[in-house]
DNA sequence: ATTATCTATAGATCTATAGATAATGC
DNA sequence: ATTATCTATAGATCTATAGATAATGC
């Protein structure tokens, strides 16, 4: 009578809670670029018996490709939080571009771990990559972009995302709204639109994303 | 009598041909993303014994440091090949960037090394950092560029880089010029200047780059 | 009774060196 | 005679598992 019984055991929550801790000792791991770490450092850091490790995963190698994996579905998790009625395609990809780039400081550890793959941001097809396509294909379609090549348009685009990350980072004492909102009229501008318009498309206000819900 | 005795004796010489197929081995594994291979492993692919391995590096990480080093500085070298007497600075980075674009299929093997640094490229002291912001530093005082934040302005010239390294790897097929220059000419748009401007800068002929004097 | 985890370790692998061999210098 | 390289391997480390213990289910 208390609810709809947990269809997750009390068993299943223990697994999911090693497997968690796993996988963030592996990210923290990626973040410090020491993929060589005998695996014993690896359970000692979730701390976990080495054995347990095996009860999970086949080898490191698997481990880190599930720790990275995970990185990229909670990036796109706090991403779809973001869909709104916005009608002008280049207002709607301003917007996107703008909330990505603030993930960076939200979310350090998804973001510097995306970061180490470099380019794997933007591939995956759980990453930003397909989003920012169908946006800008439908900037262009409506006249507002330039009318360019979409890989060529993707260049500027994921490579800005990218370095943005990397700056964030690196510089803690850079004002955050400022530095972003810049990058993305940067790029816009790079798309096609007047320098005037992509501020303004800067300039207007975002909604929050305490998006973190769902998140570890 | 037959010339100058070479100063590097039979000896040095075939140290640093030993050398360099130890370094070169790295790169290929560094590229292919293997970096916890055994050493005797990297001596194979060297066609050397393992023993003389130790005649060279103290460990793995140090070889991974020499042989991304390595691609740093020949990269380098083949962008100082590239001063001529250009004084519109914004035209001398226009330039820099086609080239610079350029190496990453004339140079594949160390493109990729720095590509897969991700970043790295960027950061040295060696790379294409400090050249393009004392260009584009240049560039603003001679109110050819936006007078913008440099840091902000490295973001998307990096980026842009960087990501059109991936992506004429990635599409053998793509016009290299065709990319390059559009990739530049939109570059070039974020950092000010107008698009037909930009456009014009980015046909005016090249230099050759057989630059390959020195390498490997 | 069942499932997850832990501890302990056999066997596999890897590192780093010692000692032997080959190449160059004088 | 000197220097670089090679082959062989002792000792260190790591992986992957077997068997014991702890937690949950019924």
């Amino acid at each position: 009578m208390s609810g709809v019984p947990t269809s997750t055991s009390r068993f299943d929550k223990r697994r999911a809670r090693t497997r968690a801790a796993l996988i963030e000792a592996a990210q923290g791991l990626l973040v410090e670029g020491r993929l060589g770490v005998p695996i014993r450092e690896v359970t000692e850091r979730a701390d976990v018996g080495i054995g347990t490790f095996y009860n999970h995963f086949a080898s490191k190698d698997e481990l880190f490709a599930a720790a990275i994996e995970s990185a990229l579905s909670q990036w796109a998790e706090s991403l779809d939080a973001v869909d709104d009625g916005t009608t002008d395609p280049a207002a709607l990809f301003a917007r996107s571009f703008r909330l990505t780039g603030r993930l960076h400081r939200l979310e350090p550890q998804i973001s510097r771990v995306l970061l180490s793959q470099g380019h794997a941001l933007s591939q995956s097809p759980d990453g930003m990559g397909p989003r920012a396509r169908r946006d800008i294909r439908a900037a262009q379609e409506a006249g507002r972009f330039l009318d360019m090549d979409l890989d060529r348009a993707m260049v500027v685009v994921t490579g800005a995302m990218i370095e943005l990350g990397h700056l964030l980072h690196e510089r803690p004492g850079l004002d955050e709204a400022e530095t972003v909102d810049g990058v993305t009229s940067d790029v816009l501008v790079a798309l096609g639109l007047e320098r005037a318009e992509a501020e303004r498309l800067c300039a207007e206000p975002l909604p929050s994303i305490d998006a973190t819900a769902g998140l570890g």
